[in-house]
DNA sequence: CACTGTATGTACACAATGTAGACACGCGTT
DNA sequence: AACGCGTGTCTACATTGTGTACATACAGTG
């Protein structure tokens, strides 16, 4: 019934990312707050070609915004998640609920 | 500092499948669980091969078993999540819990 | 003005994971 | 013996994950 294509590890990440900026989900912002939630670090062009794949499948837009630092050059994209890009997440969302009910003493650690 | 070696989205599933079967975690009934809560069809192919290969990273280990049917040959493998893949799951999860933090609202369905 | 450092973003190659299809095997039933 | 059913294996290929090297632009420094 569902698409059968589910979204990655890591896509995933790059989405809820995306949600926690907010307004203000400039890539490497949201670059950063993956690496601060998930202890670990991401590379540019891990995070970037994700990025792409995400708007390939529509699951993301962004647009060209101005910054304040006048340093700043180039296109400085700023993201947002889709409908559909909502959507795929809830969906992955709720297979990993429902596996993982009844499961909370196992899985919260020690 | 993590492993930087995150499980997939799949292997998660298949780890999670396990567990909720408990002592009872013959491969295809860990199948059918999944299948279930997922909302999806999984080959076999797929799952075996996934088994194997957490297996391989010794985040699960398998024992024969006998079964009451009769019809039933072969090794009849019953798994189990080792203490590795146990803290595998726990270190992924850690990651999802902190990006997801306030948006509930946001990833419940209307 | 060239030279260096910092901040983005891009291109590309390769590794790891996800997935299906075809194959093997053994037991019951016919 | 031929067939169907339930398990499990092998193997090829698609998708996703990841790093490295590269390009560009501005500010500051000499």
């Amino acid at each position: 019934m569902s698409p059968n294509s589910f979204l990655g590890e890591f896509e995933q990440m790059v989405l809820l990312g995306i949600l926690q900026e907010g307004d203000e989900a400039f890539a490497l912002e949201v670059r950063r707050e993956i690496e601060r939630s998930a202890d670990r670090t991401v590379s540019r062009g891990a995070f970037y070609t994700t990025l792409d794949r995400l708007e390939r499948k529509g699951y993301v837009v962004w647009s060209e915004a101005e910054s304040d630092d006048p340093r700043r050059t180039g296109p400085l994209r700023r993201f947002e998640v889709t409908p559909e890009g909502l959507l795929a997440l809830r969906v992955s969302r709720r297979a990993f609920d429902a596996l993982s009910r009844g499961l909370d003493e196992v899985l919260s650690e020690a």
